[in-house]
DNA sequence: AGGTATGTTAATTG
DNA sequence: GCAATTAACATACC
């Protein structure tokens, strides 16, 4: 689930609910999901706080606590929050934030693929970690010149969070087919005008996915994602639906309309 | 039972 | 040294 509309409902879900509210107690309940922080020193540092903003970039989201402390949460495969009163403990739920009001905020990492850490701020994570300027709001001429100055296969670019953070396996096959593109076309052999194309087409279907709630019920049945599995008909052109591996992922397009 | 799954990263290969 | 691919990670599902 957690790609870059999934993150930014969470996002949201955050802002909307845990704000401003003083944390009584954080819980790790498997260490292992901790990257660069000890169970303890995340429990020092957000106790006696409250988070003040949500922010996110790419697939990370950040809350801000008190002072300089980020919160810093990935999702992985599988991942989601939950926050309520008095709720009973989930089996997933690897870290919980507990507010002095009786409610709090549970991580959930099914797969326990997703991480948590803490960071100055969103600026200093982003350097440190090499991603790119952020899908919703890179420049396309950015885009485009990061692009075009790989050969590796495009799908394989959209993918890469150090060219542009965000898109990861199921959006890169919507952008890719609504921009009509073949996924395992070469970076490099895109013309400025087709790689800014394929930037507007990635903000749109991202912009899309958001206004639906990140939610593929409520996604048109035009897209590739209702569709996608081998063998489907095309809802463009009635062609077969192929998937193949590239860059090491199932990807999924009508060679039909996807030639180049 | 074996393959696959929306992610990242360390290790490996070219 | 760099870019690109693969393996590994953990768990659930077909």
């Amino acid at each position: 689930m957690p790609e870059l509309p999934d993150v930014e409902m969470f996002r949201r879900y955050i802002g909307a609910t845990s704000l401003h509210q003083k944390i009584a107690s954080v819980t790790v309940r498997d260490r292992r999901l901790l990257k660069g922080v000890s169970a303890r020193h995340l429990e020092q540092t957000l106790t006696g706080r409250a988070f003040e903003t949500a922010g996110r970039h790419g697939k990370y989201l950040f809350a801000a606590a008190n002072g300089s402390a980020w919160l810093v949460l990935h999702f992985g495969m599988s991942g989601n929050l939950d926050y309520g009163k008095q709720r009973e403990t989930g089996r997933h739920d690897r870290v919980i934030f507990d507010f002095t009001n009786e409610y709090s905020l549970a991580y959930i990492s099914q797969r326990r693929l997703g991480r948590v850490a803490l960071s100055p701020g969103v600026e200093r994570f982003v350097e440190e970690h090499d991603l790119g300027p952020d899908a919703m709001d890179i420049d396309c001429a950015d885009f485009a010149s990061r692009i075009r100055g790989s050969k590796a296969p495009v799908k394989s670019s959209l993918m890469n969070q150090r060219l542009v953070a965000g898109v990861g396996n199921i959006y890169a096959d919507e952008v890719l087919f609504q921009g009509r593109m073949s996924p395992v076309l070469s970076g490099n052999t895109l013309s400025e005008k087709q790689a800014r194309h394929l930037c507007h087409t990635m903000q749109r279907v991202l912009h899309a996915a958001v206004d639906r709630g990140a939610d593929p019920a409520r996604f048109p049945a035009s897209w590739l994602l209702p569709n996608r599995e081998q063998g489907r008909s095309c809802p463009r052109c009635g062609g077969r639906i192929r998937k193949e591996r590239v860059a090491g992922r199932s990807a999924y397009w009508c060679p039909g309309c996807q030639q180049t």
